[in-house]
RNA sequence: GGAGGGGUACCAAAGCGGUCAAAUGGGGCGGGCUGUAAACCCGUUGACUUCGGUCUUCGAAGGUUCGAAUCCUUCCCCCUCCA
């Protein structure tokens, strides 16, 4: 099963190294082949959401990696199968969206992987796909008779995305249960319209893809691969990409590229290496140079190189130039960028400003942090929540500015 | 279809006529320590407030009572066992 590993192809060499490696269905054929061509290999995206998120990068540096070796990636964006619902993972079935949310994703989802990926090289440029345009003509008893019978209702019960709902007597319609059909049906139709030879996902998905595999093998006897990535877990156990306030987007109107740049600034000591490897540029033995440094300035590194791939050197140089400001000892909060508020919120109370500024906040909790000494105003802790912001305080400098606890800091011009 | 158990705040889970805006744990938030880390310690965690209080919450709707998360009725949903 294991290979030299000065016979491994480059792509895989580097896959396993950088961490992403789960599992191959042959590691050894796909790495000989890998060798030989420029292979096409995809990923397919769920477009439930409206954007993607943080957990969903790893997928992207899949592709890129793809890129990277010479290899040319498809994006399937799961127009058809959205529509059906993946079960794995899920106890219970997930609402349906209708036609044009699912539009709308999918064009979102689109914009922010062409971020990621080259479509200049034309030899690596991604090749976008939909998969509802096979699936929504899809003939029932021809689907039957020709993909159908290979598979048997036996196997299809012992997939765990399957087996857990049945055990724990949660519902499982008929629809999502021919999820993994239709997405082993993608492959084969990849792999007949582009000769896809590779299908990449988390390793959730292993089951699917198998699927997939086997059904091309019986259906048009090709050999194809399918490789799997490690789900990442933080250091402190939690799934990646989900946090307390909600996901981490990876587009700038759903999370500032300042907030991107602080979660990955806010990275856990533990996760610094790991991440620099999964989800940056670095080659291996420059990080290798890197992880010897001081931990903050990896860390800083880390949002540097994460957040400009996604969002561009220069907002990137801007967000580092804001963070060095605001967390700096007694910074007037000068260069931060500004937020305008109306004229009618001056010679107010502080709440009654915070709860402009910051909507989701209920004047009880603004209160609450006035209590426990979390608002300051141009760095000097507020104890009276009837202070008031008045013009004269604006007027010295032009603006004030207001922090709430020590991450968030605003400047506030009229 | 039969028998039983249950739905409580962000989550888990106690309460089972008044002292309940509801124990406890997790999570979150704030403070301390530090390095914008982790660990740890402290505080806080429904809304509004003139800080006196006021209003809304324990699956839904009704009812009993001076008083209900707690008792009764109907309905909805979930779980376990048997057929």
């Amino acid at each position: 099963m294991y290979i030299k590993l000065s016979l491994m192809n480059e792509f895989l060499k580097e896959f396993k190294s950088r961490g992403y490696f789960y599992q191959c269905t042959d590691e050894e054929t796909l790495s000989k082949k890998l060798n030989e061509n420029s292979i096409k290999g995809y990923i397919g995206f769920d477009c439930t959401a409206k954007s993607l998120h943080v957990g969903s990068l790893l997928q992207i540096m899949c592709l890129r990696l793809l890129q990277k070796h010479g290899h040319k990636p498809i994006v399937l964006l799961g127009g058809g199968t959205t529509r059906i619902g993946d079960p794995s993972g899920k106890d219970k079935t997930r609402k349906i969206l209708d036609e044009e949310e699912i539009e709308e994703n999918i064009k979102s989802i689109q914009k922010i992987l062409k971020i990621f990926l080259d479509t200049n090289d034309k030899k690596v440029s991604p090749i976008f796909v939909n998969n509802y345009s096979w699936l929504k003509n899809l003939n029932y008893i021809s689907f039957l008779r020709d993909i159908g019978r290979y598979f048997t209702i036996n196997k299809m019960l012992s997939f765990d995305s399957v087996k857990l709902r049945l055990e724990r007597e949660q519902s499982l319609s008929y629809m999502e249960f021919n999820y993994m059909i239709l997405q082993a049906y993608d492959f084969l139709e990849l792999n007949k319209k582009e000769n896809c030879v590779l299908q990449i996902g988390g390793s959730d998905q292993w089951g699917n893809i198998v699927n997939g595999v086997e059904l091309i093998k019986r259906h048009s006897s090709n050999e194809v691969y399918g490789l799997t990535t490690n789900l990442i877990t933080l250091a402190s156990g939690v799934k990646m990409g989900k946090t307390e306030s909600g996901a981490i987007w990876l587009d700038k109107n759903l999370f500032s590229v300042f907030d991107y740049w602080q979660f990955w600034r806010n990275t856990d000591d533990k996760d610094v290496l790991k991440f620099l490897k999964m989800f940056t540029d670095l080659e291996l033995n420059e990080i290798d140079d890197i992880s010897k440094q001081d931990i903050n300035e990896q860390k800083v590194i880390l949002a540097n190189q994460a957040t400009s791939m996604l969002h561009g050197t220069f907002e990137t140089k801007e967000a580092e130039r804001i963070a060095i400001n605001s967390f700096s000892e007694d910074s007037t909060g000068e260069n931060l960028p500004g937020i305008k508020i109306d004229k009618s919120n001056i010679d107010k109370n502080v709440i009654n400003l915070i709860s402009v500024i910051e909507k989701n906040l209920s004047k009880s909790e603004i209160r609450r942090l006035i209590k426990s000494n979390g608002i300051r105003i141009d760095n000097q802790t507020i104890s009276d929540e009837k202070f008031i912001i008045s013009k004269e305080l604006i007027n010295k400098k032009k603006f004030i500015k207001i922090s709430i606890g020590k991450k968030k800091h605003y400047k506030i011009v009229i």
